[in-house]
DNA sequence: TTTTTTGTGTACGGTAGCGCACAGTCAAGG
DNA sequence: CCTTGACTGTGCGCTACCGTACACAAAAAA
């Protein structure tokens, strides 16, 4: 079998991922959707192999913010690996793809019996936990301009394509910022040639500037899963 | 043999409880002390019983910021419970008392055996992650007063007495702003009649204001916990 | 007692981001 | 083609918080 295209089920040695991949269903990630609302009972245990999803976290108090992205690189629903089987967080998709989907009950089950799966989703959920640590910091202290050089970044890692669709009313609403900051910010990446935009199509034309106008906290993110996993 | 004292442990059954107290020893919480520093091996697992730590993340490109505290309602070392045995945190004990340790490995090797350990543990770990999840938005969107508020509620229930020490000028360290940030909102929630404070003494003198004065994070945190725990 | 250290109160200019409002501009659909 | 709706750019006053600096008060040390 050719490799599952998710980073967490490709680290499993071969029998592993064989046994996983045979509980799982494709499912297909279309932009906009809500896999999950807060409160809920969690379903499924989601591993994209393209496009991505954004963890919002919702709060009666003040503006939602994006507390993390997960792309091929991660899971949704790691907290039913804890043996909570609901969440305190949004997951809406936004950029299409598919993923691996397994019920919340069958995974619990396996992960029982499959230890290198237990080792990965562990490993996962530390990096996750440091995610948002340095998020909670990022989101704190850090400018407009670093944040979204970082998001952009972070989108363009997981979409692994220079240009996504992302108009600037939704990148402030992850970023919990208005809708002008973003405006600001995109005018100044793009007349430095880092970014370039048109009516909700970015596209990312010099990756190492980019880079150089994020906060720390993009390579702190990367230094942690490369550790890691 | 009596209860634990910590939270956690005493959730579990009484035979699982005595033996992981039996491979546990007692250890003195010194105001000052750094448990831990980031990206240096952990060595043992704490289950204060008294007083309280502070759980800082570190950022070489902004302030520190505390992101939890934890006292006798939690653990110290949850990473390792995802086999992680270093953290990306300062762990700094602010409040003076003691609390149970263990060996990282003696723990991994209990965790194994210990099954309701292993239920108390992960579900401590979602709550942590709630807690660092609306931490985030609190810290990004909440005015200094309330935050200030949550924070002294915070340290009250773990610190069970309605007087602790704290400077301002650590208080504002912890936050994330000036100092004199936290004396505008002292003097705005001591003239209210909430609080006193005198030299390094802050005083909780009317809980139900304060709690009113706190933001809906305080409430939220304490629910998760609820739910959970 | 006097001196030093530590903690708290006040002041002031600067600024990043907010809320709001409105104008321009591109793209799709009738 | 022109209309409509979605997206982006600009302006303006406002507020919370920042950096810095300094004065005062209480406690601790000499």
């Amino acid at each position: 079998m050719t490799p599952a295209q998710n980073h967490l089920v490709d680290l499993l040695p071969r029998p592993e991922r064989l046994r996983l991949l045979a509980l799982c269903e494709p499912f297909e990630l279309v932009p906009g959707t809500v896999l999950c609302e807060p409160g809920n009972p969690t379903h499924h245990v989601y591993f994209p192999t393209e496009g991505f999803v954004s963890l919002l976290g919702l709060n009666h108090d003040s503006p939602d913010l994006e507390v993390g992205i997960v792309g091929r690189e991660g899971m949704l629903g790691a907290a039913v690996a804890l043996g909570v089987a609901t969440t305190r967080l949004r997951l809406l998709v936004q950029g299409a793809g598919s993923a691996w989907r397994i019920g919340t009950e069958v995974f619990q089950r396996e992960l029982e019996r499959n230890a290198p799966l237990r080792v990965c989703v562990n490993r996962y959920l530390y990096v996750l936990m440091a995610q948002m640590t340095s998020a909670g910091a990022c989101h704190r202290f850090h400018p407009i301009g670093p944040r979204m050089a970082r998001w952009m970044l972070m989108i363009q890692d997981r979409a692994r394509c220079d240009s996504f669709q992302v108009t600037q009313e939704t990148l402030a609403y992850r970023l919990g910022v208005r809708r002008v900051g973003i405006t600001n910010a995109a005018c100044v990446l793009q007349r430095s040639g880092l970014i370039e935009y048109r009516r909700g199509k970015m596209t990312v034309r010099d990756r190492g500037g980019l880079e150089a106008a994020a906060c720390g906290c993009y390579a702190a993110d990367r230094q942690a899963y490369a550790e890691l996993l």
